[in-house]
DNA sequence: TCCCTTGTCGTCACTTTGACGATAAGGGGT
DNA sequence: ACCCCTTATCGTCAAAGTGACGACAAGGGA
Protein backbone atom coordinates (compact mmCIF):
# COMPACT_ATOMS: atom_id res chain seq x y z
CA UNK A 1 0.00 0.00 0.00
CA UNK A 2 1.62 3.62 -0.85
CA UNK A 3 1.24 5.99 1.50
CA UNK A 4 2.11 8.71 0.41
CA UNK A 5 3.00 11.44 3.55
CA UNK A 6 0.00 13.62 3.45
CA UNK A 7 -2.81 15.30 5.48
CA UNK A 8 -6.42 15.14 5.11
CA UNK A 9 -8.40 17.98 5.82
CA UNK A 10 -11.74 19.12 5.85
CA UNK A 11 -12.81 22.82 5.34
CA UNK A 12 -16.21 24.75 6.20
CA UNK A 13 -18.31 27.18 4.45
CA UNK A 14 -20.70 27.85 6.33
CA UNK A 15 -23.24 30.19 5.13
CA UNK A 16 -25.85 32.09 6.39
CA UNK A 17 -27.96 34.90 5.21
CA UNK A 18 -28.43 37.75 7.38
CA UNK A 19 -29.15 41.30 6.85
CA UNK A 20 -30.43 40.56 3.43
CA UNK A 21 -27.37 39.44 1.95
CA UNK A 22 -25.19 35.96 2.02
CA UNK A 23 -22.47 35.93 5.09
CA UNK A 24 -19.82 32.95 5.52
CA UNK A 25 -18.42 32.50 8.52
CA UNK A 26 -14.31 32.77 9.07
CA UNK A 27 -11.70 32.62 11.49
CA UNK A 28 -8.80 35.14 11.47
CA UNK A 29 -5.69 32.75 11.49
CA UNK A 30 -3.58 33.32 14.72
CA UNK A 31 -0.23 31.05 13.49
CA UNK A 32 1.54 31.37 10.33
CA UNK A 33 1.01 30.51 7.60
CA UNK A 34 -1.43 33.10 6.51
CA UNK A 35 -1.07 34.63 10.19
CA UNK A 36 -3.94 37.50 10.39
CA UNK A 37 -5.72 36.21 7.19
CA UNK A 38 -9.05 35.09 7.08
CA UNK A 39 -9.78 31.25 6.24
CA UNK A 40 -12.78 29.26 6.15
CA UNK A 41 -13.05 26.58 9.51
CA UNK A 42 -11.02 23.72 9.53
CA UNK A 43 -9.29 20.52 11.08
CA UNK A 44 -7.42 16.95 10.23
CA UNK A 45 -9.49 13.89 9.97
CA UNK A 46 -9.11 11.93 12.77
CA UNK A 47 -8.00 8.37 12.82
CA UNK A 48 -11.09 6.04 12.44
CA UNK A 49 -13.31 9.46 11.80
CA UNK A 50 -15.73 9.78 8.90
CA UNK A 51 -15.32 12.29 6.59
CA UNK A 52 -18.69 14.09 7.68
CA UNK A 53 -18.00 13.20 11.04
CA UNK A 54 -15.08 15.45 11.02
CA UNK A 55 -17.01 18.46 9.43
CA UNK A 56 -20.00 18.12 11.91
CA UNK A 57 -17.42 18.05 14.22
CA UNK A 58 -15.61 21.00 13.53
CA UNK A 59 -19.66 23.22 12.86
CA UNK A 60 -20.23 21.81 15.98
CA UNK A 61 -16.85 23.68 17.45
CA UNK A 62 -17.32 26.67 15.67
CA UNK A 63 -20.91 27.68 15.86
CA UNK A 64 -21.92 25.29 18.74
CA UNK A 65 -24.68 24.07 16.14
CA UNK A 66 -24.25 20.14 17.08
CA UNK A 67 -28.08 19.13 15.49
CA UNK A 68 -27.88 16.49 12.79
CA UNK A 69 -30.73 18.83 10.89
CA UNK A 70 -28.26 20.91 9.75
CA UNK A 71 -27.57 20.58 6.39
CA UNK A 72 -24.56 19.65 5.17
CA UNK A 73 -23.44 18.72 1.90
CA UNK A 74 -19.74 17.54 0.55
CA UNK A 75 -18.42 20.01 -2.23
CA UNK A 76 -15.39 19.36 -3.82
CA UNK A 77 -11.97 17.66 -2.55
CA UNK A 78 -8.86 20.17 -3.01
CA UNK A 79 -5.50 18.72 -3.44
CA UNK A 80 -3.10 20.63 -5.19
CA UNK A 81 0.33 19.31 -4.43
CA UNK A 82 1.27 23.29 -3.08
CA UNK A 83 -1.83 24.29 -1.73
CA UNK A 84 -0.51 24.52 1.64
CA UNK A 85 2.95 25.64 2.22
CA UNK A 86 3.26 23.37 5.46
CA UNK A 87 3.41 20.46 3.05
CA UNK A 88 0.94 18.00 1.36
CA UNK A 89 -2.79 18.28 2.77
CA UNK A 90 -5.61 17.83 1.20
CA UNK A 91 -8.89 19.07 2.06
CA UNK A 92 -12.49 17.87 1.57
CA UNK A 93 -14.97 20.79 1.95
CA UNK A 94 -18.45 20.73 3.21
CA UNK A 95 -21.01 23.63 2.36
CA UNK A 96 -23.14 24.07 5.84
CA UNK A 97 -25.88 26.48 5.43
CA UNK A 98 -27.69 27.60 9.02
CA UNK A 99 -30.64 29.69 9.98
CA UNK A 100 -29.74 33.49 11.26
CA UNK A 101 -29.36 32.33 14.99
CA UNK A 102 -29.10 34.81 16.96
CA UNK A 103 -26.23 32.95 18.72
CA UNK A 104 -23.03 34.79 18.97
CA UNK A 105 -20.01 32.54 17.17
CA UNK A 106 -19.48 30.40 19.73
CA UNK A 107 -15.62 30.73 19.37
CA UNK A 108 -13.69 28.69 21.76
CA UNK A 109 -10.86 28.99 20.21
CA UNK A 110 -8.61 31.69 21.01
CA UNK A 111 -8.97 32.77 16.98
CA UNK A 112 -11.42 35.02 16.58
CA UNK A 113 -14.57 33.81 14.13
CA UNK A 114 -17.00 36.26 12.49
CA UNK A 115 -19.26 36.56 9.68
CA UNK A 116 -17.98 38.25 6.72
CA UNK A 117 -19.96 39.09 3.52
CA UNK A 118 -19.91 36.40 0.50
CA UNK A 119 -20.12 39.27 -2.06
CA UNK A 120 -16.53 41.35 -0.81
CA UNK A 121 -15.15 38.09 -0.32
CA UNK A 122 -15.53 36.92 -3.82
CA UNK A 123 -14.86 39.69 -5.86
CA UNK A 124 -11.24 39.82 -4.21
CA UNK A 125 -9.61 36.49 -4.77
CA UNK A 126 -6.38 37.23 -2.29
CA UNK A 127 -8.65 38.23 0.77
CA UNK A 128 -8.39 34.60 1.91
CA UNK A 129 -6.10 32.33 3.23
CA UNK A 130 -4.52 29.13 0.98
CA UNK A 131 -6.87 28.14 -1.80
CA UNK A 132 -9.88 29.13 0.26
CA UNK A 133 -11.37 31.51 -2.13
CA UNK A 134 -11.59 29.09 -5.16
CA UNK A 135 -13.10 26.28 -2.21
CA UNK A 136 -15.37 29.50 -1.56
CA UNK A 137 -16.54 30.00 -4.73
CA UNK A 138 -17.22 26.71 -5.41
CA UNK A 139 -19.43 26.18 -2.69
CA UNK A 140 -21.69 29.37 -3.15
CA UNK A 141 -22.01 28.36 -6.73
CA UNK A 142 -23.32 25.13 -5.84
CA UNK A 143 -25.78 26.92 -3.04
CA UNK A 144 -26.98 28.75 -5.98
CA UNK A 145 -27.49 26.18 -8.14
CA UNK A 146 -29.30 24.05 -5.46
CA UNK A 147 -31.77 26.99 -5.02
CA UNK A 148 -32.82 26.25 -7.97
CA UNK A 149 -34.30 23.11 -8.52
CA UNK A 150 -34.31 21.71 -4.39
CA UNK A 151 -36.47 23.25 -1.92
CA UNK A 152 -33.13 23.73 0.04
CA UNK A 153 -33.71 27.50 0.90
CA UNK A 154 -35.69 26.54 4.00
CA UNK A 155 -32.32 25.11 5.76
CA UNK A 156 -31.42 28.89 5.69
CA UNK A 157 -34.84 30.15 7.91
CA UNK A 158 -36.18 28.55 11.16
CA UNK A 159 -38.76 25.69 11.43
CA UNK A 160 -41.56 27.93 10.40
CA UNK A 161 -40.91 30.82 8.32
CA UNK A 162 -43.45 33.53 5.99
CA UNK A 163 -43.07 32.96 1.97
CA UNK A 164 -41.31 36.44 2.52
CA UNK A 165 -38.63 35.55 4.68
CA UNK A 166 -37.94 32.51 2.05
CA UNK A 167 -38.07 35.00 -0.51
CA UNK A 168 -35.29 36.76 0.87
CA UNK A 169 -33.14 34.03 1.33
CA UNK A 170 -33.56 34.10 -2.54
CA UNK A 171 -32.41 37.35 -3.03
CA UNK A 172 -29.76 37.30 -1.20
CA UNK A 173 -28.30 33.96 -2.32
CA UNK A 174 -28.68 35.01 -5.86
CA UNK A 175 -28.13 38.78 -5.28
CA UNK A 176 -31.49 39.60 -7.27
CA UNK A 177 -34.73 40.72 -6.46
CA UNK A 178 -37.93 38.63 -6.96
CA UNK A 179 -41.35 40.09 -7.95
CA UNK A 180 -43.14 38.96 -4.27
CA UNK A 181 -46.26 37.52 -6.24
CA UNK A 182 -45.26 35.66 -9.01
CA UNK A 183 -43.11 33.83 -6.07
CA UNK A 184 -45.87 33.41 -3.98
CA UNK A 185 -47.39 31.95 -6.35
CA UNK A 186 -44.64 29.21 -7.52
CA UNK A 187 -43.40 28.54 -4.12
CA UNK A 188 -47.65 27.30 -3.06
CA UNK A 189 -48.13 26.07 -6.56
CA UNK A 190 -44.73 23.45 -6.28
CA UNK A 191 -46.32 20.65 -4.66
CA UNK A 192 -44.02 19.79 -1.41
CA UNK A 193 -42.07 22.76 -1.36
CA UNK A 194 -44.13 24.40 1.58
CA UNK A 195 -46.95 23.66 3.82
CA UNK A 196 -48.71 25.82 5.69
CA UNK A 197 -48.59 25.72 9.60
CA UNK A 198 -51.90 27.18 10.02
CA UNK A 199 -50.91 30.02 11.89
CA UNK A 200 -49.69 33.81 10.66
CA UNK A 201 -47.20 36.22 11.92
CA UNK A 202 -47.00 39.98 11.70
CA UNK A 203 -42.78 39.91 12.63
CA UNK A 204 -42.01 41.36 8.74
CA UNK A 205 -44.96 44.10 9.42
CA UNK A 206 -47.76 44.66 7.12
CA UNK A 207 -50.99 42.82 6.76
CA UNK A 208 -50.32 39.38 9.06
CA UNK A 209 -48.28 36.30 6.85
CA UNK A 210 -49.15 32.87 6.82
CA UNK A 211 -46.40 30.51 8.23
CA UNK A 212 -44.89 27.59 6.67
CA UNK A 213 -42.84 24.61 7.17
CA UNK A 214 -40.52 22.73 4.83
CA UNK A 215 -42.23 20.45 2.71
CA UNK A 216 -41.86 16.91 1.61
CA UNK A 217 -40.63 17.46 -1.52
CA UNK A 218 -36.58 16.80 -2.17
CA UNK A 219 -36.72 18.12 -5.87
CA UNK A 220 -38.57 20.81 -7.77
CA UNK A 221 -40.55 20.49 -10.60
CA UNK A 222 -40.33 23.03 -12.25
CA UNK A 223 -37.28 24.67 -10.90
CA UNK A 224 -36.97 28.37 -9.81
CA UNK A 225 -35.77 30.59 -12.46
CA UNK A 226 -32.97 32.80 -11.60
CA UNK A 227 -33.00 36.09 -13.64
CA UNK B 1 0.56 18.44 11.37
CA UNK B 2 -1.54 15.27 12.02
CA UNK B 3 -0.42 13.43 9.37
CA UNK B 4 -2.68 10.08 10.22
CA UNK B 5 -1.55 6.94 8.35
CA UNK B 6 -3.85 6.91 5.86
CA UNK B 7 -3.98 6.10 1.74
CA UNK B 8 -5.29 8.48 -0.81
CA UNK B 9 -6.50 7.21 -3.93
CA UNK B 10 -8.68 8.53 -6.97
CA UNK B 11 -11.17 5.69 -8.55
CA UNK B 12 -12.55 6.44 -12.19
CA UNK B 13 -15.92 6.33 -13.21
CA UNK B 14 -15.79 5.74 -17.04
CA UNK B 15 -19.05 5.81 -19.08
CA UNK B 16 -19.46 5.46 -22.41
CA UNK B 17 -23.01 5.01 -24.61
CA UNK B 18 -23.33 1.73 -26.56
CA UNK B 19 -25.80 -0.95 -28.11
CA UNK B 20 -28.13 1.98 -27.29
CA UNK B 21 -27.09 1.76 -23.14
CA UNK B 22 -25.23 3.40 -20.83
CA UNK B 23 -21.65 0.97 -19.81
CA UNK B 24 -19.57 1.28 -17.24
CA UNK B 25 -15.55 0.27 -17.76
CA UNK B 26 -14.41 -2.04 -14.94
CA UNK B 27 -11.98 -3.69 -14.10
CA UNK B 28 -11.81 -7.56 -12.65
CA UNK B 29 -9.61 -8.04 -9.68
CA UNK B 30 -7.13 -10.18 -9.46
CA UNK B 31 -6.02 -10.08 -6.06
CA UNK B 32 -7.45 -10.16 -2.47
CA UNK B 33 -9.68 -8.18 -1.27
CA UNK B 34 -12.55 -8.99 -3.60
CA UNK B 35 -10.53 -10.96 -5.85
CA UNK B 36 -12.31 -12.14 -8.74
CA UNK B 37 -14.94 -9.34 -8.13
CA UNK B 38 -15.57 -6.04 -10.74
CA UNK B 39 -14.23 -2.91 -9.58
CA UNK B 40 -13.84 0.49 -10.58
CA UNK B 41 -10.54 1.57 -12.25
CA UNK B 42 -8.67 3.42 -9.64
CA UNK B 43 -5.07 3.83 -8.01
CA UNK B 44 -3.27 5.58 -5.37
CA UNK B 45 -2.36 9.45 -5.20
CA UNK B 46 1.64 9.68 -6.21
CA UNK B 47 3.70 12.26 -4.18
CA UNK B 48 3.32 15.89 -5.79
CA UNK B 49 0.45 14.31 -8.31
CA UNK B 50 -2.29 16.18 -8.38
CA UNK B 51 -5.41 14.42 -7.95
CA UNK B 52 -7.05 14.88 -11.50
CA UNK B 53 -3.44 14.36 -12.76
CA UNK B 54 -3.87 10.65 -11.08
CA UNK B 55 -7.34 10.24 -12.60
CA UNK B 56 -6.11 11.20 -16.07
CA UNK B 57 -3.51 8.91 -15.67
CA UNK B 58 -5.31 5.94 -14.50
CA UNK B 59 -7.77 7.14 -17.64
CA UNK B 60 -4.82 6.74 -20.23
CA UNK B 61 -3.83 3.36 -18.72
CA UNK B 62 -7.20 1.48 -19.07
CA UNK B 63 -8.39 3.29 -21.95
CA UNK B 64 -5.50 4.81 -24.02
CA UNK B 65 -7.35 7.81 -24.10
CA UNK B 66 -4.62 10.39 -22.86
CA UNK B 67 -6.54 13.24 -24.57
CA UNK B 68 -7.21 16.38 -22.20
CA UNK B 69 -10.22 17.04 -24.28
CA UNK B 70 -12.23 13.75 -22.95
CA UNK B 71 -14.39 14.84 -19.79
CA UNK B 72 -13.66 14.49 -16.38
CA UNK B 73 -14.96 15.59 -13.20
CA UNK B 74 -14.77 15.08 -9.77
CA UNK B 75 -17.77 13.04 -8.03
CA UNK B 76 -16.90 12.87 -4.49
CA UNK B 77 -14.96 11.62 -1.78
CA UNK B 78 -15.30 8.18 -0.20
CA UNK B 79 -13.29 8.24 3.59
CA UNK B 80 -15.63 5.65 5.79
CA UNK B 81 -12.39 4.37 7.87
CA UNK B 82 -13.22 0.69 6.70
CA UNK B 83 -14.33 0.79 3.40
CA UNK B 84 -11.04 -0.78 2.55
CA UNK B 85 -10.07 -4.05 4.53
CA UNK B 86 -6.82 -3.22 4.07
CA UNK B 87 -6.78 0.48 5.74
CA UNK B 88 -7.33 3.28 5.85
CA UNK B 89 -7.72 4.20 1.77
CA UNK B 90 -9.81 7.42 1.53
CA UNK B 91 -10.67 7.68 -2.31
CA UNK B 92 -11.51 10.72 -4.53
CA UNK B 93 -13.86 9.73 -7.64
CA UNK B 94 -13.91 10.98 -10.71
CA UNK B 95 -16.40 10.56 -13.55
CA UNK B 96 -15.16 10.42 -17.29
CA UNK B 97 -17.61 10.47 -20.39
CA UNK B 98 -16.31 9.22 -23.57
CA UNK B 99 -17.25 8.31 -26.62
CA UNK B 100 -18.22 4.99 -28.32
CA UNK B 101 -14.93 4.37 -29.58
CA UNK B 102 -14.02 1.13 -31.43
CA UNK B 103 -10.64 1.30 -29.27
CA UNK B 104 -10.88 -2.26 -27.55
CA UNK B 105 -9.96 -1.55 -23.95
CA UNK B 106 -6.05 -1.13 -24.16
CA UNK B 107 -5.56 -3.58 -20.85
CA UNK B 108 -2.09 -3.20 -20.49
CA UNK B 109 -2.15 -4.55 -16.94
CA UNK B 110 -2.79 -8.25 -16.51
CA UNK B 111 -6.25 -7.59 -15.05
CA UNK B 112 -8.82 -8.09 -17.33
CA UNK B 113 -10.98 -4.46 -18.01
CA UNK B 114 -14.45 -4.91 -19.72
CA UNK B 115 -17.54 -2.83 -20.68
CA UNK B 116 -20.73 -3.88 -18.41
CA UNK B 117 -24.07 -2.33 -18.50
CA UNK B 118 -25.08 0.33 -15.88
CA UNK B 119 -28.21 -0.62 -15.11
CA UNK B 120 -27.25 -4.20 -14.29
CA UNK B 121 -24.75 -2.80 -12.05
CA UNK B 122 -26.94 -0.33 -10.62
CA UNK B 123 -29.67 -2.96 -10.20
CA UNK B 124 -27.19 -4.86 -7.84
CA UNK B 125 -25.52 -3.56 -4.69
CA UNK B 126 -23.25 -6.50 -4.52
CA UNK B 127 -22.04 -6.67 -7.53
CA UNK B 128 -19.04 -4.46 -7.02
CA UNK B 129 -16.00 -4.57 -4.66
CA UNK B 130 -15.65 -1.55 -1.77
CA UNK B 131 -18.24 0.81 -1.66
CA UNK B 132 -17.90 1.30 -5.46
CA UNK B 133 -21.99 0.67 -6.10
CA UNK B 134 -22.19 4.02 -3.98
CA UNK B 135 -20.03 5.39 -6.02
CA UNK B 136 -20.80 4.60 -9.01
CA UNK B 137 -24.75 5.39 -8.16
CA UNK B 138 -23.88 8.68 -7.39
CA UNK B 139 -21.68 9.41 -10.73
CA UNK B 140 -24.49 8.10 -13.06
CA UNK B 141 -27.20 10.14 -11.02
CA UNK B 142 -24.73 13.30 -11.48
CA UNK B 143 -24.23 12.66 -15.56
CA UNK B 144 -27.93 12.60 -15.32
CA UNK B 145 -28.47 15.51 -14.13
CA UNK B 146 -25.90 17.10 -16.14
CA UNK B 147 -27.30 16.23 -19.10
CA UNK B 148 -30.18 18.88 -18.24
CA UNK B 149 -28.62 21.60 -18.14
CA UNK B 150 -25.48 21.25 -20.06
CA UNK B 151 -24.33 20.91 -23.06
CA UNK B 152 -22.88 17.72 -21.77
CA UNK B 153 -24.46 14.99 -24.20
CA UNK B 154 -22.13 15.51 -26.38
CA UNK B 155 -19.08 14.00 -24.98
CA UNK B 156 -20.54 10.84 -25.19
CA UNK B 157 -20.67 11.58 -29.31
CA UNK B 158 -17.74 11.56 -31.39
CA UNK B 159 -16.92 15.38 -32.81
CA UNK B 160 -19.98 15.96 -35.48
CA UNK B 161 -22.63 13.89 -34.78
CA UNK B 162 -26.57 14.27 -35.79
CA UNK B 163 -29.53 15.22 -33.95
CA UNK B 164 -30.68 11.63 -33.65
CA UNK B 165 -27.23 10.30 -32.29
CA UNK B 166 -27.28 13.16 -29.81
CA UNK B 167 -30.57 11.76 -28.47
CA UNK B 168 -29.76 8.43 -28.21
CA UNK B 169 -27.48 9.24 -25.74
CA UNK B 170 -30.60 11.37 -23.79
CA UNK B 171 -32.39 8.13 -24.19
CA UNK B 172 -29.29 5.90 -23.06
CA UNK B 173 -28.45 7.75 -20.32
CA UNK B 174 -32.18 8.57 -18.98
CA UNK B 175 -33.49 5.60 -20.08
CA UNK B 176 -35.97 6.45 -21.67
CA UNK B 177 -37.37 7.43 -25.25
CA UNK B 178 -38.04 10.92 -26.15
CA UNK B 179 -39.45 12.08 -29.51
CA UNK B 180 -37.59 12.74 -32.27
CA UNK B 181 -39.30 16.05 -33.53
CA UNK B 182 -39.75 18.11 -30.18
CA UNK B 183 -35.95 16.77 -29.35
CA UNK B 184 -34.65 17.99 -32.74
CA UNK B 185 -36.71 21.58 -32.07
CA UNK B 186 -35.08 21.79 -28.51
CA UNK B 187 -31.72 21.11 -29.38
CA UNK B 188 -31.41 22.95 -32.61
CA UNK B 189 -33.55 26.33 -30.94
CA UNK B 190 -31.60 26.37 -27.94
CA UNK B 191 -28.45 28.49 -28.34
CA UNK B 192 -25.26 27.56 -28.16
CA UNK B 193 -26.00 23.88 -27.73
CA UNK B 194 -25.08 22.83 -31.24
CA UNK B 195 -23.49 24.49 -34.66
CA UNK B 196 -24.65 22.89 -37.64
CA UNK B 197 -21.08 22.15 -40.10
CA UNK B 198 -22.64 22.23 -43.26
CA UNK B 199 -22.26 18.53 -44.51
CA UNK B 200 -24.78 15.76 -43.87
CA UNK B 201 -24.47 11.75 -43.45
CA UNK B 202 -26.77 8.64 -44.28
CA UNK B 203 -24.58 6.85 -41.67
CA UNK B 204 -28.27 6.08 -39.17
CA UNK B 205 -30.09 5.24 -42.40
CA UNK B 206 -32.95 7.00 -44.08
CA UNK B 207 -32.81 10.90 -45.28
CA UNK B 208 -29.11 12.34 -44.90
CA UNK B 209 -29.09 14.18 -41.23
CA UNK B 210 -26.93 17.26 -41.07
CA UNK B 211 -24.06 17.09 -38.96
CA UNK B 212 -23.22 18.92 -35.97
CA UNK B 213 -20.90 20.06 -33.81
CA UNK B 214 -20.71 21.11 -29.93
CA UNK B 215 -21.43 24.45 -29.54
CA UNK B 216 -19.92 27.17 -27.44
CA UNK B 217 -22.91 27.23 -24.30
CA UNK B 218 -22.00 25.78 -20.54
CA UNK B 219 -25.52 26.02 -19.65
CA UNK B 220 -28.69 25.41 -21.09
CA UNK B 221 -31.24 27.47 -20.83
CA UNK B 222 -33.89 26.40 -20.55
CA UNK B 223 -32.90 22.70 -19.64
CA UNK B 224 -33.47 19.26 -21.24
CA UNK B 225 -36.44 18.00 -19.56
CA UNK B 226 -36.49 14.56 -18.43
CA UNK B 227 -39.89 13.08 -18.53
C1' DT C 1 -59.11 57.45 11.32
C1' DC C 2 -55.82 57.74 7.66
C1' DC C 3 -51.88 56.02 5.81
C1' DC C 4 -48.10 52.93 5.22
C1' DT C 5 -46.50 48.37 4.86
C1' DT C 6 -46.62 43.83 3.52
C1' DG C 7 -49.60 39.67 2.01
C1' DT C 8 -52.45 37.38 -1.31
C1' DC C 9 -55.39 36.77 -5.33
C1' DG C 10 -56.26 37.72 -10.28
C1' DT C 11 -55.55 38.90 -15.15
C1' DC C 12 -53.21 38.83 -19.46
C1' DA C 13 -49.88 38.26 -23.00
C1' DC C 14 -46.08 35.50 -24.24
C1' DT C 15 -43.05 31.35 -24.18
C1' DT C 16 -42.27 26.61 -23.86
C1' DT C 17 -43.82 21.92 -23.92
C1' DG C 18 -45.91 17.61 -25.37
C1' DA C 19 -48.49 15.21 -28.77
C1' DC C 20 -48.72 14.25 -33.29
C1' DG C 21 -49.74 15.14 -38.60
C1' DA C 22 -47.30 15.87 -42.82
C1' DT C 23 -43.70 16.16 -46.02
C1' DA C 24 -38.67 15.47 -47.48
C1' DA C 25 -35.04 12.66 -49.20
C1' DG C 26 -31.93 8.90 -49.17
C1' DG C 27 -31.28 3.42 -50.04
C1' DG C 28 -32.69 -1.23 -51.41
C1' DG C 29 -35.40 -4.53 -53.82
C1' DT C 30 -37.88 -5.81 -57.93
C1' DA D 1 -37.82 3.46 -63.00
C1' DC D 2 -40.89 2.70 -59.13
C1' DC D 3 -42.43 1.46 -54.64
C1' DC D 4 -41.51 1.19 -50.02
C1' DC D 5 -39.02 1.59 -45.82
C1' DT D 6 -36.37 4.48 -42.91
C1' DT D 7 -35.01 8.51 -40.79
C1' DA D 8 -35.02 13.89 -41.00
C1' DT D 9 -37.31 18.05 -40.47
C1' DC D 10 -41.07 21.34 -40.37
C1' DG D 11 -45.65 22.74 -38.73
C1' DT D 12 -49.88 23.00 -35.80
C1' DC D 13 -52.40 23.21 -31.58
C1' DA D 14 -53.73 22.99 -26.90
C1' DA D 15 -51.98 22.98 -22.17
C1' DA D 16 -48.83 24.62 -18.73
C1' DG D 17 -45.74 27.91 -16.90
C1' DT D 18 -43.71 32.72 -16.58
C1' DG D 19 -43.20 37.71 -16.15
C1' DA D 20 -45.43 42.01 -15.53
C1' DC D 21 -48.52 44.28 -12.93
C1' DG D 22 -53.42 45.80 -11.04
C1' DA D 23 -56.29 45.31 -7.02
C1' DC D 24 -57.71 44.40 -2.63
C1' DA D 25 -56.83 42.62 2.37
C1' DA D 26 -55.39 43.43 6.99
C1' DG D 27 -52.28 44.70 10.55
C1' DG D 28 -49.52 48.83 13.03
C1' DG D 29 -48.36 53.52 13.95
C1' DA D 30 -48.95 58.68 13.62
Amino acid sequence: MDFVPLGLATDLVILTVRDGGLQVLLIRRGIAPYRGRWALPGGFVRTDEDLEATARRELAEETGLSSDRIHLEQIATYGAPRRDPRGRVVSVAYLALVPDLPTPVAGTDAESASWVAAADLLADPARLAFDHHQILTDAVERARAKLEYSPLAAAFCPSEFTISELRTIYEAVWGISLDPRNFHRKVTKTPGFVEPVGTTTTRDGGRPAQLFRRGAATTLHPPMTRG
